[in-house]
RNA sequence: GCGCCAGUAGCUCAGUAGGAUAGAGCAACUGCCUUCUAAGCAGUAGGUCAGGGGUUCGAAUCCCUUCUGGCGUGCCA
């Protein structure tokens, strides 16, 4: 549970107040309140590990130009016993701190000691948040957008949970609707097809023109016959809404798990209509006075809570609109479930409605003042074959599935390519994709885990063994090593920014840089035939590097083998 | 029109709760395997951080503005 980052900042800043008080008390400033600074990294590490800006800060309040600060706090520095061995100062007036290798045994230590736990951290404080991610139309496969919105949408809920926020995945079911309806009307449509002929029988206009309707369709003559002709058209579309959401389902379970997705929850919009829950949110409404009768129709007055528009809840065919079956949805999350904050992953295509949405959900009537809605907004995958733009739509069929892309890149390569951060548009290159082998940086990190696997199994099978601790650490005192050391140290402070910014391609990021210094260290440094302690000491960094990678992996999703 | 997101090396992208000389991979070129996995390492070359103003000790990062691209602005979800 232990941030190395954060941990070293904060000895940064105590040791520069406990230097500053000195330094009043020997009468070199005037008496003042500690200049609150910034310990940050600096991207070179000539610049120290850590650099402090408090000279900077306090130069106003000091009357003193901030070298000359600087150099005092130098002097009343005590470092004996710290994380770091020597600070400089440079440029308009940094404190730049050196680690020693107090601190570099302590990160081992530390990763060695929480193993599978390293990274984990209290930040949330148990929290309870939702992460509802994909949510794909129950009318058809999933496509290459849904493959981008379950791996943030997962790695998102996994980074939080590693925060330590209480963590559950949900995905809606659209499973009632206009759209489920049409769904219903173009399985009957390829099912009378196939039994009056392709001519005989009109498809209907905005219908779903997949290959999946006509398997559909195809099951259903297959299993029964022409046993629907004689029905009434209502009854024969319910059966095959019920046949096709069922088996749509179910099917996007087989692929999701097949991307290691695993949602705790299902929620079916049918049941939200069932148990008059839509109805009775949509009252709470009305009786709050925030709505309004026009053209027949229940309006929300939207414009009350700060949005552009208004809103219909209630059609003058008394069928609630998606709008007010979303309202009612969210208040179940909150209220029925007592989430205390709910992240909805959605498309680019929907953040207008997020907008509005989210004004809608501060009516008094709904009480959820103290809850948080956060909405995670992805932007567009632009699909391309080299030059040409391929335009895809579920509802013309044209769409490259989630599951045919699994076949063609793997699952590990695709969760790690759609896992890019969420505000930049994404262009997927089929050409590319398909040829991706050695050129995507996920073998990279792979092939680093699979080295030392293979390092240690040489290594143990020489009668060495991976130290439990109790190392010299000061034999780490190579560039490479301890660049190596402090990736692993960082480790903890990713995952807090990944959760904080809702970002987990940080993780990917994070991962491949650990990569990158495992393999300068392993060109750099020989193991088998160092000196036993030194060898010890580096196996021991191999160990805790191997541990790392897996970790981060682990989050998301993506797998570590031992071999390759 | 209004709103949201983006624009960084030839290509794909890091870097954005202000920090020091803007980084990586791919592509190009040069080296390194009889020794722990060469799916690797080291090096060369490549830039008006879309343009312009502003804020300050300091701006790719914050503010204003222009341009370009994507998306939205449904009684579809």
């Amino acid at each position: 549970m232990a941030n190395l980052i954060e941990e070293a900042r904060q000895a940064v800043d105590a040791l520069l107040e406990k230097a500053f008080q000195k330094a009043i008390a020997a009468g070199e400033f005037e008496p003042a309140d500690f200049p609150s600074g910034k310990v940050d990294i600096p991207k070179d590490s000539i610049n120290g590990d850590y650099a402090a800006n408090h000279a900077m800060a306090g130069a106003k309040s000091l009357k003193l130009p901030p070298r000359k600060i600087a150099e005092t706090l130098a002097a009343c520095l005590e470092l004996e016993g710290s994380f770091f061995q020597k600070v400089e100062i440079a440029g308009p007036g940094f404190i730049n701190f050196f680690l020693s290798s107090t601190w570099y045994g302590k990160v081992l230590e530390t990763v060695t000691a929480e193993g599978v736990d390293y990274g984990r951290s209290g930040e949330g404080k148990g929290e309870r948040v939702m992460v509802e991610f994909v949510s794909a139309n129950p009318t058809g496969p999933m496509t290459i957008g849904n493959a981008r919105g379950g791996v943030l949408g997962d790695a998102l809920a996994s980074v939080m949970d590693l925060a330590g926020y209480n963590v559950s995945r949900e995905f809606y079911v659209n499973d009632a609707g206009n759209q489920v309806d049409l769904f219903g009307k173009s399985i009957e449509a390829r099912y009378l097809q196939l039994v009056r002929g392709e001519d005989a029988v009109e498809f209907p206009e905005n219908g779903y023109h997949g290959n999946d309707i006509r398997e559909l369709a195809a099951a259903l003559h297959d299993a029964d016959g022409d046993k629907y002709i004689s029905m009434d058209s209502d009854e024969r579309c319910k059966i095959f809404i019920q046949f096709g959401l069922t088996r749509n389902t179910e099917l996007m379970k087989q692929h999701l798990e097949r991307y290691r997705i695993n949602f705790d929850t299902w929620f079916f919009e049918s049941a939200l209509h069932d148990s008059g829950y839509v109805a009775e949110t949509v009252k709470l409404l009305e009786n709050s006075g925030c709505t309004y009768e026009q053209d027949g129709a229940l309006w929300l007055r939207n414009t009350d809570f700060g949005a552009d528009k208004d809103e219909v809840l209630r059609r003058e065919n008394g069928f609630y609109t998606y709008y007010a079956v979303d309202i009612a949805y969210h208040r179940n999350k909150f209220i029925e479930r007592g989430f205390d904050r709910v992240i909805d992953v959605w498309g680019a295509d929907h953040h207008g409605h997020a907008i509005r949405f989210a004004a809608s959900m501060t009516a008094p009537a709904l009480g959820l003042k103290d809850k948080k809605l956060d909405f995670l907004i992805m932007q567009m995958v632009r699909l391309v074959r080299g030059d040409e733009v391929i335009k895809v739509s579920k509802r013309t069929g044209k769409a490259l599935t989630l599951n045919d892309l699994m076949d063609e890149i793997g699952v590990d390569a695709c969760r790690f390519f759609f896992n890019a951060k969420p505000d930049t548009h994404l262009v997927f290159d089929l050409d590319l994709a398909i040829r991706q082998d050695s050129e995507n940086p996920v073998y990279y990190v792979q092939y680093a885990h699979a080295r030392i696997c293979s390092l240690i199994a040489n290594l143990v099978s020489d009668g060495h063994a991976v130290p439990a601790g109790g190392i010299n650490s000061q034999l780490l005192s190579s560039k490479q090593e301890q660049e190596l050391i402090k990736q692993l140290a960082a480790f903890t402070e990713e995952v807090r920014l990944a959760a904080r910014d809702y970002d987990p391609s940080r993780i990917n990021h994070y991962v491949v840089e650990l990569s990158a210094r495992f393999h300068r260290f392993y060109a750099s440094c020989h193991i088998k035939d160092a000196e036993p302690e030194l060898l010890s000491a580096r196996l021991l960094l191999c160990d805790c590097t191997r541990r790392v990678i897996a970790n981060a992996l682990a989050v998301i999703g993506v797998s570590a083998p031992e071999k390759m």
